[in-house]
RNA sequence: GGGCGAGUGGCGGAACGGCAGACGCAGGGGCCUUAAAAGCCCCUGACCCGCAAGGGUCGUGUGGGUUCGACUCCCACCUCGCCCACCA
């Protein structure tokens, strides 16, 4: 038989039918079987469409997938769109074309192309966060946290650009300035949508004990929530019996150290006093600029600090009673603790450059440091000095003395801070799911009837901005002007939509059921498909959507709809692929790789292979189309080395001994996330066939079935060469024996004192003892032992032996 | 400033504290061919000694440490990447 070109664009679409019409890779709704829930971050089908970094996720989970299925679960494996989204939005906007209209241009394109690479999706349960059959569910969980007080209006601000007069998502915002028109972004208080997220902070840090995250995802949200634990203390203000200022602190042991206090220039307390103080104009207008300043200008790095006392005012510190003076200054922030803060520059860096800046006095209450020349932040060391009762104490010891006292004199308590936000909700945009609530000036908010559900997004004329900061959708009168569901007068629907990030915080369970109609799923698949078993996704996504959905899906599970606290038993997550030149790949630079490219020169088997043997997964690796060439030829090798397979040839010792070695690196490395060394070990494998002279066809088999994972369709077309009528895909993943796995005679290095100087065979059986007489033995240290004696001898079984010897 | 990663041949990268450089790419030599491409075989970290077979020294960002033994563990530093950033 001739040598063949292996016909990549022939036999890849061909069995990418088959598979499709007997629907192999379809999760079975038999409930009895075991199962297995992997799941990728469903794409956001953008107009540029994949792009080479989208199939390392999916390579890498449908590899899991494939093998899972081979151990006989039942898995699912789906994917779907999340298709609302800005630059949709936008270029809907540009070019006068419904938004709809292009998602669909879009996903198909998507579909198209991440078919061609051969994924084992369950294409059955495609879902579409743009779909109103979808987000009807989604509108549903908003009308559940509204009902269960998690959701409320709030004004808050927004990042609006003046010169496009538009309200801008945190991600259109670069280095404070409007990422279309360099604008710089302002701030604008607007009313939005909330969501009361930092009800579950606590839950949401407990129970990341309870899950298998990679460590630095597991630091990373508990980061972002950021605890801290401190007391809230009230400071009253001379002259003003009614008045309290509250402050946060996580060091209560240096209250003794205030010299002076800070307030935000939004807190309420600056208008109150404003009045009580002599230099009202002077305090006016540093409020007034400190609102006109962007929140990059007020929040640089190397900007000077900036403050204005309040002159005659003062509060009083609870603990030394002496008077001190309050300023005001933007460094802090409203949104953080109470808005307000204790000044104390001896032991707080930045109140230590405050107080230099403008002369407020510092005050040791920490011995151990020089306060004249910096501020002594040490908590571990040091000792309590000019602090009445705390003296002598050490600082960790101070602040549970201190917050005893706080607590007693009925002033302050100990209290837990996060650094979580609530999460705003609301978008001034057309392209998202409206938000279903109903204002009527009779009864308030309403929210829409459940039965009137999904509330669809209306038809415009124009996605073009208002101009005001309202949505597009409320320029639709007869949209807009309804009557109140509660008493039937005339009111006005919410225009707002929802963010993107909403359709993706519980998308995994729409998989489960996607065309319930009367659920968002059912609950008897719910129980047996949930929690997912693996997820993996970006690090980009940890602190937002991840938080997002772990917040979303507690809050199903408090409500009784999901049976699992926790959604996600194992989070994993991949590196970014950067273009050949080393960067992040973007059109901008001119760096991108376009995946239909690949698979059109080298097959989607290679482009498979390659994404997943290109560098370890979790780092970010530089894409190389060079790369691309060894896969497609380990693909021609194995694809020739069909001829020399026999079922006469004989199984020898050598050849089954590293059939079982592969077979336990791979599954191991599977498991353990290391796809390119399991690609190096099956071209090892491959590679020792290329040696004999026919390959048996017992260990043929067992490859072609290890191989399937990687490379599917040139695994199944040799599959099916060998006279099968079944798949390779139905296939059992092979049992690792690690009795024929084991080498008879191992070769050990010896050593004299650390470096090799010769090897010897040994028998697999040999004792330690045997193999140290039989090192000592050899001719090849003779040499280095001259004139030396033996001190110590250290064997280490199967590696090497260690004469150590002076 | 904080957090998290990472620094290994010409390149991408391997390596439970145990023979550094698996597996590929690129390069060199050979076979095949009228020739080329493809394919196959061999070589390929640096330096030194030797005609050769072979032998030796140095080598995992830098400097220390622990250990019989360190790419791997500890301390300090340098460089790069990502995320967060006046968080009280």
């Amino acid at each position: 038989m001739a040598k063949t070109t292996y016909d990549f664009a022939e036999i890849e679409p061909r069995w990418q039918q088959v598979w499709e019409e007997k629907g192999v890779f379809h999760a079975s709704d038999d409930l009895s079987k075991p199962k297995y829930y992997v799941l990728i971050e469903f794409p956001y089908p953008s107009g540029q469409g994949l792009h080479v970094g989208h199939p390392r996720s999916y390579t890498a989970l449908d590899v899991v997938a494939r093998k899972r299925r081979m151990e006989g679960f039942n898995v699912l494996y789906p994917i779907g769109w999340d298709a609302f989204g800005l630059p949709t939005e936008n270029f809907a906007i540009k070019t006068g074309q419904h938004p709809i209209a292009v998602t669909r241009r879009n996903t198909d394109n998507f579909r198209r192309q991440l078919k061609r690479i051969g994924f084992s999706f369950d294409w059955s349960r495609e879902i579409d966060t743009t779909d109103p059959n979808y987000y009807r569910w989604t509108q549903w969980i908003f009308l559940k946290l509204w009902e269960h007080g998690l959701a409320y209006k709030n004004e808050m601000p927004i990042n609006w650009c003046d010169s496009c007069k538009i309200g801008l998502a945190l991600e259109e915002v670069k280095e404070g300035t409007c990422e279309r028109c360099g604008a710089p972004v302002v701030r604008r208080v607007r009313s939005q949508w909330m969501l009361r997220i930092t009800k579950y902070a606590e839950r949401l840090l407990n129970d990341l004990d309870t899950v298998d995250y990679l460590p630095k995802i597991k630091t990373q949200q508990a980061n972002w929530i950021g605890r801290s634990t401190g007391a809230e203390v009230d400071f009253r203000i001379a002259g003003h019996a009614d008045k309290r200022m509250r402050i946060f602190t996580t060091r209560p042991d240096t209250l003794f150290g205030v010299t002076y206090m800070v307030l935000a220039p939004e807190h309420p307390l600056v208008g109150e006093l404003t009045a009580s103080c002599s230099n009202p104009a002077e305090v006016k207008a540093y409020v007034e600029a400190a609102a006109r300043k962007t929140d990059f200008e007020r929040t640089e790095v190397v900007k000077e600090v900036t403050g204005i006392e309040m002159k005659g005012v003062r509060a009083l510190n609870p603990a030394s009673g002496k008077e001190i003076p309050i300023w005001v200054a933007d460094y802090v922030l409203i949104s953080y603790g109470t808005g307000a803060i204790m000044a104390v520059p001896g032991h707080d860096e930045r109140d230590w450059r405050f107080a230099r800046k403008f002369g407020l006095p510092v005050v040791e209450v920490i011995s151990g440091g020089n306060v004249d020349e910096a501020a002594f932040t040490d908590i571990d060391k040091g000792t309590l000095v000019n602090s009445g009762p705390l003296d002598g104490l050490k600082p960790d010891v101070a602040i549970k003395r201190m917050t005893e006292l706080v607590e007693k004199a009925g002033y302050g308590h100990a209290t837990t801070q996060y650094r979580l936000r609530d999460w705003i909700f609301s978008r001034q945009k057309y392209w998202g799911e409206p938000i279903p609530m109903v204002h009527c000036p009779a009864c308030g908010w309403v929210p829409v009837p459940e039965d009137q559900l999904p509330l669809r997004l209306p038809e415009v004329e124009r996605y073009q901005t208002t101009g005001t900061g309202e949505s597009p959708l409320s320029l639709i009168a007869d949209w807009v002007n309804v009557p109140c569901p509660k008493c039937g007068g005339p009111a006005k629907r919410e225009t707002d939509t929802m963010p993107n990030w909403a359709g993706s915080s519980w998308y995994f369970l729409r998989y489960i059921d996607p065309k319930n109609d009367k659920a968002l799923a059912s609950p008897e698949k719910l129980k047996y498909w949930t929690p997912v078993d693996w997820y993996n996704g970006g690090m980009e996504h940890t602190t937002l959507h991840l938080l997002y959905s772990r917040f979303w899906h507690k809050f199903l599970f408090d409500i009784g709809i999901a049976p699992t606290s926790e959604p996600y038993k194992k989070r994993t997550s991949h590196g970014l692929i950067l273009g050949e030149n080393g960067e992040k790949m973007s059109k901008a630079r001119g760096n991108v790789v376009n995946p239909d490219d690949m698979v059109r020169d080298f097959g989607a088997d290679a482009f498979r292979l390659y994404e997943l043997f290109m560098g370890a997964f979790d780092q970010p690796i530089p894409w190389s189309t060079n790369g691309l060439v060894g896969m497609s030829r380990f693909i021609q090798r194995v694809w020739d080395m069909q001829e020399k397979v026999s079922a006469k040839a004989a199984l020898d010792a050598a050849t089954n001994r590293l059939m079982h070695q592969t077979i336990r690196d791979v599954g191991e490395r599977i498991e353990s996330m290391k796809f390119n060394t399991a690609v190096a070990s099956l071209m090892t494998l491959g590679n020792h066939f290329g040696t004999l002279d026919a390959i048996p066809s017992a260990a043929w088999e067992k490859f072609l079935v290890m191989l399937f994972p990687f490379a599917p369709h040139v695994a199944e077309e040799l599959w099916s060469k060998l006279g099968h009528k079944d798949l390779v895909s139905t296939q059992p993943w092979p049992k690792f024996d690690p009795a024929q796995a084991k080498e008879d005679v191992i070769e050990v290095a010896i050593q004299v004192n650390g470096k090799v100087r010769g090897r010897i065979q040994v028998s697999s059986g040999a004792t330690p003892k045997e193999v140290e007489a039989q090192a000592l033995a050899d001719d090849s240290v003779k040499g280095s032992l001259e004139g030396k004696s033996v001190r110590k001898v250290i064997v280490v079984p199967g590696r090497l032996v260690n004469i150590v010897a002076s």
